[in-house]
RNA sequence: GGUCCGAUGGCCGAGUGGCUAGGCUCAGCUCUGCAAAAGCUGCUACAGCGGUUCGAAUCCGCUUCGGACCUCCA
């Protein structure tokens, strides 16, 4: 452990701040819920993505060995054709002419399109709730042999009264089973159930059910929230370290896999440490596929969205997130991306001023103290990643390059490799964020080294008090999208 | 209706008892042929009311407003 710089995980089940210790350090075990891929995946589920993402990024920063698993669900969800035409995924197959496996397939790549844009990591391991049918039923399986489940027409119930007796059904989302059963609304379906409490394992599918398996029950499906409790115990053991999803997942999902897996094993607390992002909203509103505000990559980028005054670049938007701590609600605005656009943007430009900045040996400078920025940047990520703090540090070191660049202070060859290192470490590694080459792809070598040559034909007619011809490059560059920068030593010139 | 969370400057957004983040915007200055960039300076806020305390944005109570969950949802 003394190893390891010291991290505070706020957890959701205790509802404290407390300091991460794995299990078996220096490996950690993390889940994360993935999307169930019937459409496409929107902003909001980005936000918890990115979440988690930080959260594998800084625990391989510090060293540990991370199992990073997050599923797919791909099951549950896809009925065959009916009637009522409420039900979005089955009008979509149904309309599309599509596999479920289809809608799956594709889902499931747009999903991972979107992961590639926003610079999320892979995860260790992606298993799918199709992949793991046998051990599902393993599980229920479990689960009726302690008593925990009973069958009711060829589908598999939950019983949560009686579990309850021996475990405690709301732990984690706080809830009293007295009230829930006074605020349960009746559902179809729920006839089958001894309880409305009861959630089911596995149900029997009827005729128009696409996707079914067959199980000691019935031709039937596994319940919605078996898979996270099945696929978690099979990759990181009955016990593991980080269980993390957005807040909305918090009840039932998340307290139903607490109790399946307790159900299943007679051991509470799979999980060490519950982690819960909060929502991205829209005008105050949850951002949600019911809501219909929601949008997808392409729209982002393009602007061509009604809640989009114009685009925004996915790294805009993953450091928009970032300013904000992931366990607070984040508010959708056009005005705070693009004040997000623009920050980025100076912390971008100043990487670049540092990678130019000169350095002489023996000028150690005693201001450039990057000791004490590495340490207040350590003390904000093991602080719950607070990302909002780490950021505002980097600005400070930002400021720092540009004052030594404005001010020509001297610093030496250590000096500007520490803050080179602590840059790359915490805007590329930690942070995720990338340089984006922005423009439509013209960014190739020869165009780089035109542009460098109009710059230095610019600097000659400079030189020559030839304003009229420096002032109409710089101008002509301008319509291009190409903005240059004097200084002292010269010009530079970057692309908008 | 139940459970929980929140209300911070022009905007976004951290911060949980004294040391008053950061980004964006705006104004002034420096630099500059001009502009941009950059630097410096300024704008100093914690919904309202009461309480605890030497001291509260931070703790407690009440009020108002907002949100999440209770149903698939990241």
């Amino acid at each position: 452990m003394a190893e390891f710089p010291p991290l505070y995980i706020q957890n959701s089940l205790t509802r404290k701040k407390e300091l991460f210790t794995p299990l078996k350090p220096p490996h950690v075990g993390m889940y994360v819920c993935g999307p169930t891929v019937y459409s496409n995946v929107h902003l909001g589920n980005v936000r918890t993505f990115l979440t988690f993402d930080i959260v594998y990024r800084y625990l391989i920063y510090l060293g540990y060995h991370v199992r990073y698993v997050r599923n797919i669900t791909d099951v549950g969800h896809l009925t065959g054709d009916s009637d009522a035409g409420e039900d979005k995924i089955s009008k979509k197959a149904r309309l599309e002419k599509l596999e479920p496996m289809e809608v799956v397939q594709k889902y499931t790549n747009d999903f991972h399109d979107v992961m590639r844009v926003f610079n999320m990591k892979s995860p260790s391991i992606e298993p799918s709730a199709t992949g793991h049918i046998v051990e599902q039923i393993g599980m229920i399986e479990a689960i009726l042999d302690r008593g925990y489940a009973y069958q009711s027409n060829g589908s598999v119930y939950f019983n949560v009264r009686k579990y309850n007796e021996d475990f405690d059904y709301g732990v984690l989302s706080g809830r009293k089973i007295d009230d829930l059963i006074n605020n349960t609304r009746s559902l179809d379906g729920q006839d089958e159930k001894n309880d409305p409490l009861d959630f089911a394992l596995w149900k029997k599918a009827d005729s128009s059910h696409l996707m079914k398996w067959p199980s000691p029950w019935s031709i039937g499906f596994p319940g919605w929230h078996l898979e996270c409790s099945v696929m978690s115990t099979k990759y990181l053991g009955p016990q593991f370290d980080i269980h993390g999803g957005g807040m909305d997942l918090k009840f039932p999902h998340h307290e139903c896999e607490i109790a399946q897996n307790a159900g299943a094993t007679a051991q509470s607390h799979s999980v060490r440490y519950w982690m819960h992002g909060n929502m991205l909203t829209v005008n105050g509103r949850k951002m949600a596929k019911s809501e219909g505000n929601g949008f997808t990559p392409e729209e982002l980028i393009t602007g061509n969205h009604a809640l989009l005054e114009r685009g925004y670049s996915p790294m805009t938007v993953r450091f928009f997130m970032l300013q904000g701590h992931y366990a607070s609600p984040l508010d959708f605005s056009n005005a705070a991306l693009q004040a997000a656009e623009k920050g980025l943007e100076r912390l971008m430009s100043a990487l670049t001023t540092l990678e130019t900045l000169p350095t002489k040996a023996n000028s150690r400078n005693p201001d450039v103290d990057i000791t004490s920025l590495s340490d207040r940047c350590i003390k904000a990520m093991g602080d719950d990643f607070n990302t909002p703090i780490l950021i505002s540090v980097l600005f400070d070191a930002v400021k720092l390059v540009n004052s030594i660049a404005s001010d020509h202070i001297a610093i030496d060859a250590t000096q500007k490799a520490d803050l080179e290192e602590l840059f790359n470490g915490y805007v590329f590694d930690i942070l995720g964020l990338m340089r984006e080459d922005k423009g439509s792809g013209n960014n190739n070598v020869e165009s780089s080294a035109l542009l460098d040559l109009l710059v230095k034909l610019r600097g000659n007619a400079k030189s020559n008090k030839d304003w009229q011809t420096a002032d109409a490059i710089r101008t002509a560059l301008g319509e291009l999208g190409i903005s240059i920068k004097d200084s002292k030593e010269g010009s530079t010139w970057e692309r908008d």
